[in-house]
DNA sequence: GTTCCTGCAAAATTTTTGCATCAGT
DNA sequence: ACTGATGCAAAAATTTTGCAGGAAC
């Protein structure tokens, strides 16, 4: 009863397997993070997270090996706001979600609602162009930050 | 008879003006290339863009100047994906639009469709947060680049 | 053994900052 | 004059690339 995160994990490294791309550390440690972390890692961030287990890898294999999952699909490259890119697991099934971004503190909340997807896919077909992908982001200020700060 | 864009340069200057602030030679460059750039423009655009009719800017106040439109909510700063950050004027009607990237050309369309903007309505209510903004980015390729390039 | 992957270091970009100088009020 | 704005140059941060060595097939 594998969850629908790690078969994408099982997925992506049968995709770089069938493109006969080998499956070095390097890459199976980013999928790995990737996996566990379904929503909007940067680089820097998957690069810190493996040194703390151990798995030095270095910054630039980080970045091939995204690029790499970005031109297969396998993942969803995104840009929050603040200058830095982020990946994310991109589902099979199309699913996907969308973020909020604290402009205090900086916290990226997911989130997901059909009425907007409705809507998005109405605004698609309306244009002159071939869709691949969409991504929402809300900015404004997480119920913690808003909170009067009369500690 | 001025337009909602040439109100938005007046507003600008105005705004700038109260707040104690001087509407040196740069600045009020900068807020003239977003008055005639109503989207999307990037900070080295604007600077080249100035460049090209004679008033050399250093790019150094061009960011500065965004950095203060946009602290002021006088501009909206985009990213689009390819790891640039962008402008376009906020127009104090809250009218705004969004982004279709064509992934091969790279070009920027903007659209606005009513019913997104409901459905964006919506999910901000039933969120926890204050919500300041929004974006919505559509990546695809346009149709000149999805004709067969049989020429 | 061949080919691809990895890591280090250097480079390329974008954006920020320090500081002396200049301009607006 | 005072204060903030500007420009240059240097720095910082993110991302890309070159190249030699190492690993997968």
């Amino acid at each position: 009863m594998a969850s629908e995160v790690s078969d994408w994990q099982a997925r992506a490294l049968g995709r770089l397997r069938g493109g006969g791309r080998r499956t070095g550390g390097a890459r199976d440690a980013v999928i790995s993070v990737l996996d566990r972390h379904d929503c909007a890692v940067s680089a820097q961030e998957t690069s810190e997270l493996l040194g703390r287990e151990g798995l030095e890898v270095g910054i630039a294999s980080v970045y091939r090996a995204l690029e790499t999952l970005h031109s297969l699909g396998l993942v969803r490259r995104l840009e929050l706001g603040d200058g830095v890119a982020r990946f994310e697991p991109a589902l099979p099934s199309g699913e996907h979600h969308h973020h909020v971004v604290c402009e205090v503190c900086g916290q990226v909340t997911p989130f997901h609602d059909d009425g907007l997807e409705a809507a998005m896919l109405s605004v698609e077909a309306s244009l002159p162009h071939s869709v691949s992908s969409h991504e929402v982001v809300i900015h404004g200020t997480c119920a913690g930050c808003a909170e009067p700060s009369d500690a």
